[in-house]
DNA sequence: AGGAATACTTAGCTGAAGTAATGACTTAGG
DNA sequence: CCTAAGTCATTACTTCAGCTAAGTATTCCT
């Protein structure tokens, strides 16, 4: 029984979408910002990266994934460097800080969901879980 | 059977919604701004607000709401009065020209998502048809 | 070798949120 | 009843996170 007309869908998945990501901003207590942990849990994940790869996966323009970049390299959790193969490439990889304070806030950063979450029932939360890389899946295709 | 263990839910699915909601955001191609749209939407739904109530409902500041307002009236597309009760209070109410605008850009708006469902299969589609409302409760809650 | 293409950076803009301070009005206490 | 405190909206300014355009360094192609 679906809730929503099929023309409907759309409209509400975006509302919910926009909404949540705005209560998301605002319930994250964090020194991060968003961003700059996203790159963080990407080079966590995948090892070392170029800029390019990273405004690729982030589907950011240059220059966006550069400040960010620059950024965190202040901070010390990132190091830059010159690409062997060819060098005018930048090679971003994590430093031990940015493993460091990456696991320190994962854990913050979601806990505000992570309570929500369990707020909810199995059912729901298993909707939610099925439905994650579907979302996922939009926003990459 | 769960796609992602009980703790990286939440961290994947905060990271599904920022990735979408960007992209939403990039494909849009409409005149309204997306809180102008939204509060548009509100104000064709629960008929007219004070500033207040819709910051409130939009989980924004109300200066913020101060500012979509401000460009919809400029636009026609809401008018303002004082409040009757309380003339501290101002009234928005949706135009003729607003809810033409809003019929309109409705459709456009919602078009690249609309697609990109259309895209899934049956089952997907279901799943977030399931998930959309429980996303909006995880937003307001 | 020289010109086109590529990878990143720099500089500056915009949209959409936020806080702080102000003005107008209402409510409550003495 | 009148003053003090509180509330609603606004104004002014800041921040964040994206963008485009243009510049620099390097590589690729003929």
């Amino acid at each position: 029984m679906p809730e929503y007309a099929d023309d409907e869908l759309a409209a509400h998945l975006r509302a919910a979408i926009m909404r949540l990501r705005r209560r998301l901003v605002q319930e994250t207590d964090s020194e991060l910002s968003i961003p700059a942990m996203t790159v963080l849990g990407l080079l966590h994940r995948r090892g070392e990266q170029t800029v390019g790869q990273l405004a690729a996966a982030e589907r950011v323009q240059p220059p966006s994934m550069t400040r960010t970049v620059t950024c965190l390299e202040r901070d010390g959790l990132v190091a830059r460097r010159q690409g062997e193969s060819d060098r005018r490439q930048v090679v971003v990889s994590i430093t031990e800080d940015g493993r460091t304070r990456l696991a320190a806030d994962r854990d913050r950063r979601t806990e505000w969901l992570a309570r929500r979450l369990a707020d909810l029932t199995p059912d729901e939360r298993a909707v939610l879980d099925e439905a994650a890389p579907i979302l996922e899946g939009l926003a990459t295709a």
